[in-house]
DNA sequence: GCGCCCAACTAAAACGCTTTAATTTGCCTG
DNA sequence: CAGGCAAATTAAAGCGTTTTAGTTGGGCGC
């Protein structure tokens, strides 16, 4: 082959020896062609056992397409492929190809998101659409906003991540940041509510109506939506999709009367402000809560004050996460997959990454009312 | 907060600038020696800046043992990199040291151990040791034990894990396989018990013992401990630890009397047979259960039964799960630290594969009681 | 028979690091 | 002042891919 001879050339050899070195520097040190046989197999064993150059491996490996192969060759190196058992290596082909298959999650405040109630199946969901597209997950969490800045885009440079896909929060500036470098980015449940973000979200409106609606439908007439004070888009959703429910039903009430605000949306805040609600205000038979932490806390407020659920109260959530099944009684809620919320967005973000794909897509998965036992038809009562 | 006007200062900076150059850009055609200058730092362009070779600038960053840097040297080549803003290519580097910075999680059969109250503490703390030590993680999900033989390898070949932490079970076939394929692995809290076999569980014993002498001591002298038949050995433990404290209290009852099965682990497992144990056993005032799982099930039993807990009956749990704050009343329950379980399933894992350390290291966490309020003093009662 | 084009394949140059072997430099000995 | 040695630095050979720019060898029109 003529091959050789410019193979020697390289880059300014030593020069002097250059003449009639060019034998003997084939076998200089020790036969670099020969391969462990224990080794892994690499596209170059693969060529040879097919009698191909690594090239054509390459084509028929990743089926380029335009690339045309003939039949046989291709049958041969596929042969020659599965033979050796040959698995190309991620970190080779990401040199090459100057592009991972990594993408970034990242993770905002202490929360603990993956161990969360609702988050941890839209993680589950992620994982699961990377794993099956061959994609790795990076994560990264972000303790303080600011603090990390400088930092996030370190572990997404160095390991050299495509895209990212944020939790629930995400900082404007981050995004900016992320985006000058070329990266692609999709949000799940974030807030604040950017312009231009590809997003996966709840349908929270609907679910607000429908969980008002089934409130209503019941007969309760003093019906309220127990909240607390934010600002998260999600949760402006159920409180608007509330009180659009309530208003197409025609009840008429001042806001400040049907929405009643906790300090915060756990447990303990529904607790509390459940308990003062009730004593202060008997006339509440239907309650619409959040989320279903706090409709657990009104749950126990519930059994304090001794009013019975479903019989003499019905408490309704939000989210339906596994808890709400354990707590009694049961609890209707309104409910919509989780997991999907994070398959989609890592869909569409492995999508942006491997086409290109622009436009801006905002998703928005369905809910579902679930009625289980905390909720009931309004009874005639006596007294109080 | 400062925050949101910090944030603020980023946004457009797509401003009308110089001219219209926005095109051109992707038009890729040559130019092999020159560098985009938008492109990230390289080890080259580190050591051009600090004038030295790059096996220089190698040697500083990766602070090689042994090899011997003057200091002026090693000061123009930090700073060098700082200054460039250098990131080193996590693909170039394990294409050259044929060593990755991969682990793999292998989750077995169908559970959502990602979303599981207990796992996903777990595997957060794994993911967090992971992140700071720089340790990718690639998740793969065994569905069937024997279709995936085959499989996992194949993950674990192409990205080039270099170990695997098995999660709740392990098979043994594969971790053969595995190993001899020269990777690490690890187990958390898994099953069958392996003989040489690096893992991380819980002090199951310890756990079970004092949760029953907390039922003890609170004067209960009527005790069981409701499980379900398993072979699965944290829960073996559970059992022998609560047999080896009544004995050591010097109770003699028959372990069939004091061992009661239900069908599972789950809640209504535990709720059916709680149901059918209290009414047949009126006599039985402290349950010790498997799991706070089965316990929450045990609590719903005991009101539909007529039994206040912790009044007329104790029960105290094992796991602390977040429910176990939510059910009516907050559960007693053994508590450990889940977190530390993951990362330090995946130190260990990553110290095997970095220092290539042997031996086995089996590792328990401690545990906890912690009393809330299923739990209190025997009361004498009248009748029943 | 010539030039051309085309289909099918290949050579070899990147990609950005690590690492080994070699080279250079500085310093000491005798 | 040659020689030797240790310390400091570097050249260059990989690592296993992808991809660009060929090369080869027919077939075809003229």
């Amino acid at each position: 082959m003529a091959a050789s001879k410019a193979a020697k050339k390289k880059r300014g050899h030593k020069g002097p020896t250059l003449g009639d070195d060019s034998k003997v520097a084939g076998s200089t040190k020790a036969t670099p062609r020969v391969r462990l046989s224990s080794g892994r197999a690499t596209i170059r064993s693969v060529a040879e056992r097919a009698g191909v150059s690594i090239a054509t491996v390459s084509f028929v490996l990743n089926e380029r397409p335009g690339q045309v192969i003939s039949a046989p060759v291709k049958k041969r190196v596929q042969e020659a492929a599965r033979a050796l058992n040959y698995a190309p290596s991620a970190a080779a082909a990401t040199l090459a190809r100057k592009q991972t298959t990594n993408v970034a999650i990242v993770f905002h405040g202490n929360d603990h998101l993956i161990t969360n109630p609702f988050y941890s199946f839209v993680v589950q969901g992620a994982i699961k659409e990377a794993a099956e597209r061959e994609f790795n997950i990076l994560f990264s969490f972000m303790h303080d906003e600011y603090e990390r800045v400088q930092d996030l885009p370190k572990v997404i440079r160095e390991k050299n991540a495509e895209g990212v896909l944020f939790m629930q929060s995400v900082s404007p500036a981050l995004i900016d940041d992320i985006r000058e470098k070329g990266l692609k980015v999709v949000a799940v449940d974030c807030y604040p509510r950017l312009e231009g973000l590809d997003t996966v979200g709840v349908d929270n409106h609907g679910g607000a109506r429908l969980a008002c609606g089934h409130l209503l439908s019941l007969g309760h007439k003093d019906v309220v939506m127990l909240t607390a004070p934010s600002d998260i888009p999600s949760l402006e959703d159920r409180r608007a999709g509330f009180l659009s429910e309530m208003k197409g039903r025609g009840l008429t009430a001042p806001v400040k009367k049907v929405i009643v605000k906790a300090e915060g949306f756990d447990f303990s805040s529904g607790y509390a402000k459940a308990k003062e609600l009730l004593t202060e205000r008997p006339s509440v038979t239907g309650i619409f809560c959040a989320n279903d932490e706090m409709a657990a806390g009104v749950l126990r407020a519930a059994r304090e004050v001794g009013r019975s659920v479903p019989g003499n109260l019905s408490v309704i959530g939000f989210d339906d996460i596994i808890m709400s099944l354990y707590v009694d009684p049961p609890l209707s809620t309104i409910s919509f997959d989780k997991e999907a919320m994070g398959r989609r967005a890592m869909a569409r973000l492995i999508q942006q990454v491997t086409t290109g794909a622009a436009g801006v897509l905002e998703q928005t998965v369905p809910v579902d009312l679930v009625v289980r036992g905390s909720t009931g038809p309004l009874k005639k009562r006596r007294g109080i």
